[in-house]
DNA sequence: CGAGTAGTGTAGATA
DNA sequence: ACACTACTCG
């Protein structure tokens, strides 16, 4: 165990009650974290506070996150406070660690190793495969219904056989729901509920596993609770309860949360768990967190009335030392462009040095609005005025076409079978296969058994010829660029699949190619920080009862960790591992790319409510708070819905540091027509001591009592670029971030690329390429009957052959 | 095969 | 109003 350090210092600049969450024993523990509480920091205190305290060595500890920033962002700080390889340690999200957990036990899993992520996209067309392979009416079963079906089931844990339906639809749905899993197991992919759900029963189901898991993990850790879904809660539990409800190891769970943000019900989050939690865990420590750091009293008592007219929350109210501030300016416009316009004008008083207050940076204001059709005015507006400005949202890296078209290519290049990325590119660049071609070839491909790729010998004709030449592409290239670095096989099949040439010859393509290239990019950047190390967690399952190594710790060194993280996991008894390309794959999938506004610029930042959680601005607007609009139109039919736009205009108002601007319009722009709005009722839950009406608080009038003409039309500026408009270089400098330096150190396995070698499994083979040094090492090795497989030198046992 | 067009929907969005 | 999808016609 570790001997103990001081750990007094961590604790030095924690108030009292972030002291006590750090400090509590090793027992459940719910922490209920208002907005600007310092969550974040707990979190990670508390992990180097257990560490430095001798309870608990890296290796047992398991933090999850939402989203990679989250994950990353507590790397980071964890980092800061202690000599510890983070990126070694079970910290990640949700998906990422079962992406992980099911890599090191993908037999058990029942997947193949190297198996691929569907996002969403990629789901949705595996689905609209499906249902015309089997003639299913999509009048009748629309894809984008189905595939919330199966999500929504999977999220609740049901597998087909235990769906109940309840009618002849909900029958039919099923059975959808049944053939889409023969598919996605047969191509060798698994959607993001897929994750979840089997790493979820391979716990429940295995009870070497899950006794491992929970003895190994003393500390599990999750961020934004209230944002859980029920597998996910079930997920957690299993580590600590058993599936018969008995006691696991004894681990701790410590669970930081807001009820009040809770603000993803829609997409299945169950603020319910953090009661249930409660109940369930016999959680008998719970801490608040109600001392806010972040802004003015103004601010936060309009937050605490506002979130006060909800019924049935856990109960927190926010104080600061922090004096009033400013008062929260509320202002009414006729119009939705003269909201913009009054908006633009008051940032430029922000700005501006305005008498003993020194100006804001422009990307220290937000607007925030409640749907993402709201910016194109305030867009305007911006652009009219030449403020630089950034919207959040849209697109995404891995989510562009040009991108995911890209990655389609690379998928068939690991495995032929995939025929979601078959079909994404058989024709893209066009290459004379047309829509009869492809269906001849998937009634020959049913008829068979066998996957697209290899239906295609079957083919004849001049339909087959194309489709031929198509296969022998992709197969081609496989050869070629077996012992090529990941980048150099980017390059090659972004030659090769005629992409790069295909864009050169479109109107918009330019910018394409250069996100291809960035795409090359983005691929050695990550061969660089992967580092691609083994993760010691695939023990054989006899070892799996024996307590995870522990080390001595040195305050001077490093903490010793297990080797190096994510997504290689060699296998146990023969060493083979992900290639680097399955590896980017998965990679692409789990981390799709920021959406963070470019960092370079200083521009105002532009997003809706949502996305602005877990963020924090000098100066927040929050705009169109309007009946209909804020709270929508489609929440204000149950009390439920209209409590969620509560806690999201309770998330809006908490941005904001030193300023607050609420504002409304008496018309807008929706659809096309001309709406009366009247202003919303959050307004009359705010304090009325802590706003400033910079307009005269008149009546309202009801909406539509107005219908009459529009009268204003919508002045909209030359759309195209201005440089600070909305671009497709947002992302840039996620992915190209400087190299990470190389050590260079003497390989000690001495292997060298064109070595015969042995293995006891897989027989003779040459030696194709060697990558990463000393228990990171891998060797790419052709095989005679196995084929091309990447090995682990730490694990493989691979002697050379005279 | 691909360009033009008719039809449809329109909240929020992580992995 | 606008964007996205699906379908028709050359």
């Amino acid at each position: 165990m570790f001997p103990e350090v001081d750990a007094s210092p961590l604790l030095q600049h924690l108030n009292p009650e972030q002291r006590a969450a750090v400090t509590l024993p090793n027992e459940h523990a719910l922490i209920l974290a208002g907005a600007g509480s310092g969550k974040t920091r707990v979190l990670t205190t508390r992990i180097a506070w257990l560490m430095t305290t001798g309870q608990v060595s890296p290796g047992g500890v398991m933090a999850v996150t939402f989203t990679n920033k989250a994950a990353k962002e507590m790397m980071t700080r964890l980092g800061t406070m202690l000599p510890v390889n983070v990126r070694g340690m079970w910290i990640g999200t949700f998906h990422g660690l079962c992406n992980r957990f099911l890599r090191a036990h993908y037999k058990l899993a029942n997947l193949p190793q190297s198996f691929q992520i569907l996002d969403t996209q990629d789901q949705l067309s595996a689905i609209k495969r499906l249902m015309k392979q089997f003639n299913i009416d999509e009048e009748r079963f629309p894809a984008k219904e189905t595939q919330w079906f199966i999500a929504g089931c999977k999220e609740d844990g049901l597998r087909p056989q235990a769906v109940t339906a309840r009618n002849e639809e909900d029958r039919r749905k099923v059975e959808i729901y049944q053939l889409y899993e023969e598919q996605c197991q047969r191509e060798g992919v698994v959607d993001f509920g897929e994750l979840m759900l089997r790493s979820y029963e391979l716990l429940r189901d295995n009870d070497p596993i899950r006794q491992h898991y929970q003895r190994r993990f003393r500390h599990i850790l999750i961020d934004e609770f209230q944002d859980t879904n029920r597998l996910q809660y079930a997920w957690i539990k299993i580590f600590a309860v058993n599936p018969d409800g008995s006691p696991g190891a004894g681990n701790s769970v410590f669970a930081v949360g807001d009820d009040d943000q809770s603000i993803y019900a829609f997409r299945g989050a169950r603020v319910g768990n953090m009661a249930d939690f409660v109940r369930e865990f016999d959680v008998r420590h719970q801490i608040k967190l109600e001392q806010n750091y972040r802004s003015y009293s103004n601010i936060l008592d309009s937050a605490n009335a506002l979130i006060s007219h909800n019924k049935g929350r856990l109960g927190k109210n926010l104080r600061t030392d922090q004096g009033p501030g400013e008062p929260v300016r509320v202002y009414e416009s006729p119009t939705d462009l003269a909201e913009a316009q009054w908006l633009v004008e008051e940032m430029r008083h922000l700005v501006r040095d305005q008498g003993t207050e020194p100006g804001l940076r422009r990307s220290e204001i937000a607007v925030l609005y409640r749907s993402n059709a709201q910016s194109r005015v305030i867009e305007t507006a911006l652009f009219n005025a030449g403020v630089p400005y950034r919207v959040y949202g849209g697109l995404r890296f891995f989510e562009r076409a040009e991108i995911k078209h890209a990655l389609a290519y690379l998928r068939l290049l690991e495995n032929p079978n995939d025929d979601t990325s078959f079909l994404r590119v058989v024709n893209f660049p066009p290459r004379g296969i047309g829509a009869r071609s492809i269906e001849q070839l998937q009634d020959a491909a049913r008829a068979a058994g066998c996957s697209l790729h290899d239906a295609v010998s079957a083919t004849t004709g001049k339909a087959g010829a194309n489709l031929g030449a198509f296969v022998a592409r992709i197969d081609v290239l496989r050869e070629q660029t077996l012992n090529l670095s990941l980048r150099e096989i980017i390059e090659l099949v972004l030659q090769h699949s005629g992409l790069v040439e295909h864009y050169r010859s479109e109107r918009e393509g330019a910018e394409r190619i250069e996100n291809l290239e960035e795409l090359a990019s983005a691929a050695e950047s990550f061969v660089m920080q992967e580092g691609f190390g083994r993760d010691a967690v695939a023990l054989p399952v006899d070892e799996l009862s024996q307590s995870p190594a522990s080390q001595g710790l040195d305050p001077n060194q490093p903490l010793l960790n297990e080797p190096a993280p994510d997504y290689v996991a060699p296998d146990a008894e023969t060493g083979e591992t992900l290639s680097p390309l399955a590896a980017f794959l998965t990679h692409a999938a789990l981390e799709s790319g920021d959406n963070q506004a470019q960092a370079g610029q200083d521009a105002v930042q532009l997003m809706t409510v949502h996305s602005a959680k877990g963020l924090e601005f000098d100066a927040v607007f929050v705009t169109g708070l309007e009946e209909g609009l804020f709270p929508s139109e489609r929440s204000m039919s149950d009390h439920e819905g209209l409590e969620e736009e509560r806690r999201l205009m309770y998330v809006a108002i908490t941005r904001a540091r030193k300023r607050l601007y609420l504002s409304y319009s008496q018309t807008r722009l929706l659809h096309g027509q001309t709406r009366y709005n009247v202003r919303s009722r959050f307004f009359d839950e705010l304090p009325e001591g802590a706003l400033k009406w910079l307009t005269p608080k008149n009546q309202n009038f009801g909406g539509s009592a107005f219908g009459f003409g529009t009268g204003y039309a919508s002045t909209r500026a030359g759309s195209g670029g201005g440089s600070w408009s909305r671009d497709s270089r947002d992302n840039r400098d996620t992915f190209a971030s400087p190299p990470v330096p190389v050590q260079k150190a003497a390989p000690s396995h001495g292997l060298k690329s064109g070595m015969q070698v042995f293995h006891t499994k897989f027989g003779e083979g040459t030696v194709l390429s060697i990558e990463g040094q000393g228990d990171d090492a891998r060797a790419q090795v052709k095989f005679g009957r196995h084929g091309v497989k990447w090995l682990a030198l730490a694990v493989a046992k691979l002697t050379p052959v005279p």
